[in-house]
DNA sequence: CGGCTACTATGACCACGGTCATAGTCGGCA
DNA sequence: TGCCGACTATGACCGTGGTCATAGTAGCCG
């Protein structure tokens, strides 16, 4: 996740991401991000004309298309391929970080979701458009893996779902219980859809 | 859920938890809940000297044990009790209420969550005994319906689960099709576990 | 060198919101 | 009648935070 020296404007909208995740947007200030990404204040409203707002899109959108990549290293990673095992390794991400660091962060288009869903009609829409860069590739890697192309989408939609549940769960529990509980059961009934058709 | 003439107290931990499941914890102002309640500003400190975070407890708190109540509701109301039927269920209270009041709402608990996890330790435990309040008579209903014990409960949190994360996508996308679609996957395989020991 | 653009720097403004202090009402009870 | 407790009413305080205004620096180009 360390990523390496990008521009401070990237920078910010990286810190963004992670200050969301943590706090929540409402409790994430601007002053907050330029101090955490070690960018000047002043470069805000010169790289941000658009404010809070258009910050907090950028962060959900660069979230978006970071869940997506990982889909294709996940699939990189697994030496056969099926549909539990990549769910496996999405859950695995987040108990590793859990047990890692400890249980401070969500998932920020979900932290973005409860609190601009209602307020902000722009950020809605990054959000939806994050879930869709994410639900996409999952969705592809099932067809791939033999999944008949209309139950792919659905069932990269119930994977990302039952994610972000258990997220919340594991997060409020302080225990990675639900994240393992959801990765096993649901694994096996993923599995079963390659060779049924739906 | 238009409750009854309660007493001023009860109706500000209520007008807590629905507002703060349309702004989120933060957006939600503590005159906006008395206003929303109908009650004195006054009152605020009076009934709840903790200030804001015993509110939002209290808020949660409540959720959860709403939550938990309407299980049994769903049993009642359900001819045939299956897994499938009562997810079914829990998820068409959501679909109801988007198709007629549109997507201004999530769940509070799940808002809390993201927005105090990091910050308030006993908003943190309070959402972590929603949960429960809510799993624990899922997973009875569950085994009262032949599911063995130890996936009764691995179930209810999948189920759960499903639904939290099903909420967030189907509000970003201002559509209920993450809703069904997890309704329509996840039922029969909930269904199946019935009949198969775990 | 002059000027232009990109970026940085910083203080001020202003609204919002949680909390506190202080006082007021009202009903019951001796 | 007079006290007392529960509840209400309101204004003030103060920190926080998003935004704006204004100016400063740095590098490039003509």
């Amino acid at each position: 996740m360390a990523e390496s020296e990008r521009g401070p404007r990237e920078r910010m909208v990286f810190s963004a991401a992670q200050l969301i995740r943590r706090e929540g947007v409402g409790a994430t200030g601007m002053r907050e991000v330029a101090a955490h990404a070690e960018a000047p204040r002043g470069s805000l409203q010169h790289y941000f004309p658009g404010g809070k707002e258009q910050l907090v899109d950028e962060a959900v959108g660069w979230a978006g298309r970071y869940a997506g990549r990982r889909i294709a290293r996940f699939l990189a990673g697994l030496p056969e391929p099926t549909p539990g095992g990549l769910f496996a390794e999405m859950v695995r991400q987040w108990t590793d970080e859990y047990e890692r660091e400890g249980f401070a962060g969500g998932c920020p288009v979900a932290a973005a979701t409860v609190d601009c869903a209602e307020s902000s009609a722009s950020t809605r829409e990054a959000v939806a458009t994050a879930f869709a860069t994410w639900t996409g590739p999952v969705a592809e890697a099932l067809t791939d893996m033999g999944v008949p192309g209309e139950r792919a989408g659905a069932l990269a939609t119930l994977m990302i779902s039952a994610l972000e549940g258990a997220i919340l769960i594991s997060r409020a529990e302080q225990d990675t219980r639900a994240l393992t509980t959801v990765a096993r059961e649901l694994g096996p009934l993923l599995d079963a859809a390659t060779h049924t058709a739906g």
